[in-house]
DNA sequence: TGCGGCTATTG
DNA sequence: CACAATAGCCGCAG
């Protein structure tokens, strides 16, 4: 369907371009026209490359075309005119030109993020053009060519403009294939052409990726399935830009009371915060046994220091402490002092002046799929703010949270991917560790802990005994886990559900040399390996989700303004709450359908179409108000 | 100044 | 303290 194919002809009409070029007033109006003239139809591939303040470039159907912008409502009009006749999946390097159009005042529905797609083919993290196009064409990347290496005498070189035979400087791509690094450093950017060829790169980027997608798996439904889950992680680092911008809305004076019963009042300057720190301390300190001169911020000081007041223990962490908090004041003083100390550093007023701008909205960057096994992650707190400042998330006036979060996701996902049918069919209750629990004949939370052990790869303890009943009761599944060990174990890459790569690292020399370190080293890769392809596979049906959510949702004036891992917050006009939650509930069906149910032709792939995904969902005015 | 260790918080 | 993450402070090596 999509007919850019040919793209690597990309005739350049320079007599269109300069015409266009001198009727950018006009040119909105003009280019879905132009871009149906050439054969795009609605939902095709249409690549877009932006350099703010010199132009933008767009590439279709083996065409290109570039204009110049004069401001964001200029590249504004182009765009939405042809989101609006269109709705083309906007095929760009990376979510960078995302922000560009968030920032412009732009919203589009679909994308495909040749970055992402890196990632979910390749693995590991680095995706910058250079890499991505080296690593399509197979070329090695030790030979990606560097911009202005240093010869002996320290002197700057272009390599790429002085190398003989190097072909056209106006085209990205030298003949040695690999990308241009002067380009790759911001050459693209520099002339409303060569945005324009940028964008003509992007597609026969996202090309060879379609094909490397299709190619690939064992299975037309795998295949299917991978191709599906690059659509969807790109609108997540779609997603991702849109979460940037937007923010979390905050009640800056809840905050500020929160916070202060833990430091009390706002400091009015660094003097009196430096007060009430030493303060704090002495509190600590003045306690007998202590000692006035202890540093409480030093762990091998605050570990002798409770070697005097009787405590022996190996480390000073608060689980350990926990325990003796009731039978010992000084130990009881530390963990009060040790979470102020915490809300102070990490979660305090600074915090607040730091992230939350003048509209009330905490903002922090986001990455679609950082984290080794692909989940998303968040800068600015947004992933690990305690429990007690989730009173101060609060919606606006007339606008209401609704809050979703799905329920046992890794067990459930477990038996999706792995093929499991009697795990699959423990799905069917709310609780799924009841049913488990009552085919083991053990306590549900010995269940718990035996289907959680499984998936982490822990083999001490409790959960030695529950593991063996696992093995019998549900060996498709534990077949599925131990495979991945074994993979991860002996240093090779493992795959997810949805296709991504998971790269293994390779365990250092010093390691080899004492044999249990190697043998420990191994276990731990392989534990990883276990576990990421749960979480990994989670994550994927999680963003799945939230595209689903955030593309049904545009249209009530809904935004998404919290992912985590399993729980999306979603802000939305008060008279919508209802609908919206209704929504989440549908579009989990329809994500968890897509993501699981790409099988029609009965192949050999683990695919459960009888898995129950669940989800909790509530209408709240802040975040506190969701129930545990 | 960079890095590993320790600590706390989240899913 | 099993799996994943962000983020702070401290001591120590360079």
């Amino acid at each position: 369907r999509n007919r850019s194919d040919d793209v690597s002809e990309s005739p350049l009409d320079s007599r269109l371009d300069s015409r266009l070029d001198s009727l950018s007033d006009s040119l909105p109006e003009l280019l879905p026209g132009l871009l149906v003239g050439a054969g795009v139809i609605r939902g095709d591939f249409v690549a877009l490359s932006i350099s703010p303040g010199v132009g933008l470039g767009i590439a279709a159907a083996g065409k290109r075309w570039s204009f110049k912008t004069v401001g964001p409502s200029d590249l504004a009009a182009h765009v939405e005119r042809i989101e609006e006749a269109l709705r083309p999946r906007w095929t760009w390097w990376s979510n960078e030109t995302a922000a560009s159009l968030i920032a412009a005042g732009v919203r589009v529905a679909m994308c495909w993020d040749v970055a992402a797609v890196h990632r979910l083919l390749f693995g590991g993290w680095r995706n910058e053009p250079a890499r991505v196009w080296a690593s399509l064409h197979e070329l090695p990347l030790s030979s990606i060519p560097a911009m202005g290496q240093l010869d002996l005498l320290g002197l700057a070189r272009d390599w790429s403009e002085t190398d003989e035979g190097d072909g056209d400087l106006e085209n990205p791509i030298r003949p040695d294939s690999h990308l241009r690094p002067d380009w790759v450093s911001g050459g693209w950017a520099s002339t409303p052409d060569r945005v324009a060829k940028w964008a003509d790169a992007a597609m026969q980027a996202a090309i060879l990726q379609r094909q490397r997608l299709m190619a690939r798996p064992a299975t037309e439904a795998s295949a299917l399935r991978s191709d599906a889950i690059a659509r969807s992680e790109s609108v997540a680092e779609l997603l991702c830009a849109e979460l940037a911008a937007d923010g979390l809305p905050i009640d800056i004076s809840r905050a500020d009371e929160i916070i202060a019963t833990f430091l009390g009042p706002r400091p009015l300057n660094s003097q009196q915060a430096a007060v009430a720190r030493n303060a704090r301390d002495d509190v600590v300190r003045s306690l007998p046994g202590v000692g006035a001169s202890t540093d409480l911020r030093n762990p091998t000081q605050v570990r002798s220091m409770l070697n005097r007041v009787g405590v022996d223990l190996p480390d000073t962490r608060k689980w350990r402490l926990e325990q003796l908090r009731e039978s010992n004041a000084v130990v009881d003083a530390l963990l009060t002092w040790r979470k102020a100390e915490r809300i102070e550093t990490t979660f305090g007023y600074a915090w607040l002046d730091q992230h939350v701008g003048d509209d009330r909205r905490l903002r922090g960057a986001w990455s679609g799929s950082d984290g080794a096994a692909g989940r998303m992650t968040a800068q600015a707190g947004l992933h690990n703010m305690p429990a007690e400042l989730r009173g101060a998330v609060a919606a606006e006036p007339g606008y209401v949270f609704v809050r979703a979060d799905l329920g046992q996701i890794e067990p459930r996902v477990l038996a999706a991917v792995s093929g499991d049918e009697l795990l699959a069919a423990a799905t069917a209750a709310d609780d799924m560790y009841a049913p488990v629990a009552a085919r083991l004949g053990v306590e549900r939370a010995v269940a718990k802990v035996a289907v959680l052990a499984a998936m982490y790869g822990q083999t001490s303890g409790a959960a030695g005994q529950a593991l063996r009943g696992m093995e019998n009761s549900y060996p498709v599944a534990m077949q599925y886990l131990r495979r991945a060990d074994e993979t991860g174990r002996a240093g090779i890459d493992v795959f997810t559900f949805g296709g991504r790569r998971i790269r293994m690292w390779q365990i250092g020399d010093d390691a080899a040399a004492v044999p249990d370190d190697e043998r420990a080293a191994m276990a731990a890769r392989g534990r990883f390996a276990r576990n990421a392809v749960v979480q990994g596979a989670a994550a994927e049906l999680f963003k799945a989700w939230a595209v689903t959510v955030r593309a049904r949702s545009m249209s009530i004036g809904a935004r998404i303004v919290l992912c985590l891992h399993d729980e999306l917050l979603v802000h939305v006009p008060a008279e919508h709450g209802a609908a919206m939650a209704t929504l989440l509930d549908n579009c989990l069906n329809e994500a968890a359908w897509r993501w699981s149910h790409a099988d029609t032709a009965g192949q050999d792939d683990a695919v459960a179409t009888t898995v129950r995904f669940v989800a909790d969902v509530s209408v709240i005015e802040r975040w506190s108000d969701a129930k545990p």
